[in-house]
DNA sequence: AATTAATATCGTAATATTGCGATGTTAATT
DNA sequence: AATTAACATCGCAATATTACGATATTAATT
């Protein structure tokens, strides 16, 4: 019990909940629209910008990463993170197609 | 420990999430599909459709409907769910305002 | 070589989510 | 009035997420 059944839905429905959950949450809101504004930051810009210790940035960049929407390379002792602009458009793909569909109300309620 | 910590995000941050919070499980994804191409649905509707408990379909239900992207609205013995278009158009208002906004990548990376 | 800076990872406590059986509630049916 | 059908809610177990201190790891600096 607890766990989400994943086999019962479609490649896609299971994709787009989970691109959706690596975004639902307001740190990693903050962290995108950060890294968005300011082109690339590091790691401590981000602890210095929010209020959270180094090791939940760390842990959230890391979320974000391994969902591909952002990369790190190395520079020196810091590593510079920037938006992946392909995956990018990728996930604005999906969203589009999800959430610009029309929806036409002609019965009930 | 544990708790997200809101009040260190803006108020359109944590909007935002909680928005995307909704729609980032499959069930839920599957649900709103499913009223969108029936136009509307009962609960039953969707313990056959996909394969899970009245109990569990009733709770996801509760969730679409407190964020307001659903309305239902009682027939005799059942209710009648189906997408509330004025706040479907408002969700994707403040989607595209995250996801379309153009991510130009000057430095780094 | 020792120190410092920037980050990643580990371990853990607090909390949240998911799924479902059991049990209400309400309205139609018999 | 009893039964049935469709839902909602409660309570709980399993699991997942969030946050952070402590502790690596790695590269520049002294």
């Amino acid at each position: 019990m607890g766990t989400t059944k994943t086999e019962i839905y479609t490649e896609e429905q299971n994709r787009l909940a989970s691109l959706l959950k690596v975004l639902a949450h307001p740190a990693r809101i903050a962290i995108l629209q950060y890294i968005i504004d300011q082109k690339a930051c590091i790691c401590n810009d981000l602890v210095d910008e929010l209020g959270l210790a180094q090791a939940t940035i760390s842990q959230h960049l890391k979320e974000l990463k391994s969902s591909g929407i952002i990369q790190g390379s190395v520079e020196g002792k810091s590593v510079c993170y920037c938006i992946d602009e392909k995956v990018w458009k990728q996930f604005q793909l999906h969203f589009n197609g999800f959430f610009n569909q029309d929806v036409k109300i002609d019965r009930c309620c």
